[in-house]
DNA sequence: ACACCCTAAACATCCGGGTGGTTATGTTCA
DNA sequence: TGAACATAACCACCCGGATGTTTAGGGTGT
């Protein structure tokens, strides 16, 4: 029992549980204990059993089920989950929309080629009308970045790799979220550049509608080297 | 009060709160509120209360301060906290190790080139190292991999994009963790394959070092090119 | 003025006692 | 036999009280 100090009581039990599962070498699906033998065991208070069995679950390690037979037992391990643990260590960290900004372009590849190969009737659909619309809204910077957002949205939502659509939808977030604060209408952004955007825009939607991997690719290249989005 | 049926009475109390910080029109910073405060207002326990600020932090849509003149305050955003609440809704999905190569393989480049922008004279002493532990590791195909992701980690440590080192190297993490279970010794890496292996990955680190970021490019693609890793 | 201590306000953690819901295992009756 | 019902073993959620810890502000002495 390891136990350091300046840990919270459900902290040490949870750490005593992680390692009991590495002791007794167990896999996952496998009955580690009901929180009534943990509480025996430890003497702590229900409340705090349960903070460590929640601590536990939110890490991946563990997957609590109720009823007759249930309890504690190993969890199959989930990549998102693992993803969502490793952020926690890192989250003091001052991350800038630029970051962000860099990361969903180097997502904007991936996600584009995998909606080339994926996409149904429904989001060819989505997607000519989003076009139509982005078409229209070159009278105003803010209509067309909207426009633009929902676009990019909407083809990150067709791919199957769920980790990547998480992680891409929510830099864009972030992005729109943070840069709507600081927004003094950059007017170098003229109708004929928009247009220009358009045309760049209407390439790449028309690569994936034709399922064409390369030409997908070559428009996701164009699309980045003049400026962002 | 939204207060749909279903939700637990900290859920709800979170969600009010939520809407109270947009209707009162509160930014980063402002106080919302102290917990004894909500404690009086709804009649609910300590604990729930307590769990309510547990819930909002975890989204990042509040910061608890102690102490007195403490409470409730509106979070600044935080790209990584964000994230964090994103892959929360996606929690359930069937992420594969798959999903998480690809999103590596899509962050290699950004990762590889800012580090030919910002690599220390410590980063290039670290990396010549790692890379002669690489070229003596063809002996065996696990110490190969093992010399590998400790190269692509400590590559990853030196970009100042800390977003996309946290994703990249959560990435790595997870691929290392689930694959080390299935693991059956795959032969087809000859040692032929891994001294090729190695070349390739010595161009990237020689190019790094020299801080060329056409040749850390090029180096990438053709990282990607034949298989994983 | 300035440094020091003291105190009040606020959160952090914990406890044990409830109530209710969920699930598997019987158990009974047609 | 088999389907409906009862029960036991679980967890989920809630409460209010108690005891720390941290923080800001005020007071006090040189």
């Amino acid at each position: 029992m390891v136990n350091a100090e300046s840990l919270t009581r459900a902290e040490a039990l949870a750490a005593d549980i992680e390692s009991m599962i590495h002791d007794r070498e167990l896999g996952p699906g496998d009955l580690i204990g009901t929180m009534d033998e943990f509480r025996d065991q430890s003497g702590y208070g229900r409340a705090t059993i349960s903070e460590a069995a929640r601590l536990l679950n939110d890490r991946g390690t563990v997957e609590i089920r109720p009823g007759r037979g249930g309890g504690l037992f190993v969890a199959r391990p989930n990549v998102i989950v693992r993803l969502r643990h490793t952020l926690l260590t890192v989250r003091k960290m001052p991350a800038t929309v630029a970051d962000a900004i860099a990361v969903r372009e180097a997502l904007e590849p991936l996600i584009a080629v995998d909606a080339a190969q994926h996409r149904t009737k429904q989001d060819i659909s989505d997607l000519r009308k989003l076009m139509t619309a982005l078409k229209r809204a070159t009278t105003s910077t803010d209509r067309f970045m909207r426009a633009n957002w929902a676009l990019h949205e909407r083809i990150a939502e067709i791919t199957h790799n769920h980790l990547a659509k998480a992680v891409y939808l929510s830099m864009t977030r972030c992005i729109t979220d943070l840069s709507e604060h600081a927004d003094p209408d950059d007017d170098s952004r003229t109708e004929d550049y928009l247009r220009f955007r358009v045309e760049v825009h209407a390439e790449l939607v028309e690569a994936i509608i034709a399922g064409d991997v390369a030409r997908t690719a070559a428009a996701v290249d164009r699309h980045h080297a003049p400026a962002q989005i």
